[in-house]
DNA sequence: CTTTTGCAAGAGCGGTGCTCTCGATGTTGT
DNA sequence: ACAACATCGAGAGCACCGCTCTTGCAAAAG
């Protein structure tokens, strides 16, 4: 292995004399993200506090920063990597529901896995779509990953077109301003992704971004607790509602 | 005074007595949260100190328990009043479009009232409608001024039906829990405040919880940073995607 | 007038984010 | 191989936080 292919060789014996030293330093800042990541599904983030990390990785806790300046970096860390995990489950779904050939039940199966990732980590979901940080922190890293559950959503009406089960919502009228914003969007998405198959422009309808947001409606109002002693039976609702979304946006079973 | 109408007179005194020293604590009370509003407005629920405003308003910190037990109890005032705040808005929404005879933009009024409330008040709003508090203080007094404007939306929804321009929402299939839900919500309506119409139980229907949870889905959406570089026009896609919202849960226009 | 009660103030405890300095420990250039 | 360098951990310390306890004072109650 080492002298199979030598430039490959030296490129990795440098790649490891570097990564000996940073590789330390991409260790240690994984273990800090990791317990981060364990206090804030144990207390939220509120509670989460730099120096019990230290105390429980056994350093100083002056030493935390060198890895992360501040409390809100750490923060909008593991804001990236909830918004990549998030849209990893939604993606999961999205290709294990992909020869199904009902794009309602696939989008369904897409807004499941997103609502069955946030139960699954209530606080890392309330630090990407609750209430923001004070600190504001983190502008452009997290816009890429949090697009991604809205391109998977995407994708689903795209290959519902394929399939002739796409019917573009009609008669409400969408204003010029929102066509022109629409527009722009599609643009920066065939842009930020030039590989990803272009996404046609004109699935990119008002409706398809509010029943994005609307999802997000549902699952916090149940996450948050507003259902409480209103609606018990959340999975049968959920399922319920985001089957209506789909008619919203365009999606048609087969058999209609 | 005292010998005018003796029993009254002396009931009227052990008032003002008892008047005096409780409308001195109703009075810091008020100033307190006063105070604390706006820090909160300024800086966001997490940035909110006893101390600072004890310090503002020149008393010592320790004398701010005097009123309130802990900083987790102000915050649940203000939630409260918040909920309050946003309940009386869409209430006055649909009070003043009152004899409007369009359910459909009597519905958008209200929710542009509380969209209007949410982008004065984006603090106050992410308070009540992001990622609950740590201390996840409130459970049965925030219940009532939260359900006001569920109830708001509600009555636009009755009017609605008395005018004959409500079609129930059909084809959905319901599933028999959520509907079960659904009956024992009117039922606890009712019971709740009797003094108020009855809401007929056939118009508290899934489209229209699924659309009151959606309805903060969008909100929260534009005020928490997720519209940005996506929608621009925000009060036209706002007002467009709550036209839709209002056509799924069964409100016509007059002409249609 | 005395006693009881309610309130404000101060000191203090343990905790927090963050900064600074100071040695120890590599890593790098000559 | 040695010196110059950058990197890192640890500790002390600052200002702030929520919260508790005690003390003294003033007003209400008897």
């Amino acid at each position: 292995m080492l002298c199979a292919a030598p430039e490959a060789g030296i490129i990795a014996a440098m790649n490891a004399i570097q990564g000996a030293r940073s590789r330390a330093r991409a260790e240690i800042t994984a273990a800090i993200k990791e317990e981060a990541r364990r206090q804030l599904a144990d207390e939220g983030a509120a509670r989460l506090s730099l120096r019990a990390v230290a105390r429980q990785l056994g350093m100083a806790s002056s030493a935390i920063y060198r890895y992360f300046p501040s409390r809100d970096d750490l923060l909008t860390a593991l804001i990236v990597d909830a918004y990549d995990a998030v849209g990893a489950a939604a993606e999961r779904a999205l290709g294990s529901a992909g020869e199904h050939p009902d794009p309602v039940a696939r989008w369904c199966e897409v807004c499941r896995a997103v609502r069955g990732w946030a139960r699954d980590h209530p606080h890392e979901y309330a630090l990407i779509y609750g209430s923001p940080v004070p600190g504001y922190a983190a502008p452009r890293d997290t816009a890429a990953p949090a697009a991604r559950i809205g391109r998977a959503l995407l994708i689903v009406a795209a290959d519902a077109r394929s399939a002739g089960l796409f019917t573009p919502p009609g008669p409400g009228r969408v204003p010029a301003a929102v066509a022109d914003d629409l527009r722009q969007l599609a643009g920066r998405m065939a842009g930020d992704a030039p590989q990803a198959p272009p996404v046609p422009a004109e699935l990119l309808t008002a409706p398809l971004i509010a029943a994005w947001a609307q999802l997000f409606g549902l699952i916090s109002f149940e996450l948050f607790g507003h259902f409480n002693r209103v609606i018990e039976a959340r999975e049968e609702f959920f399922t319920a509602s985001v089957t209506l979304l789909a008619h919203d946006v365009g999606l048609r079973s087969p058999g209609a």
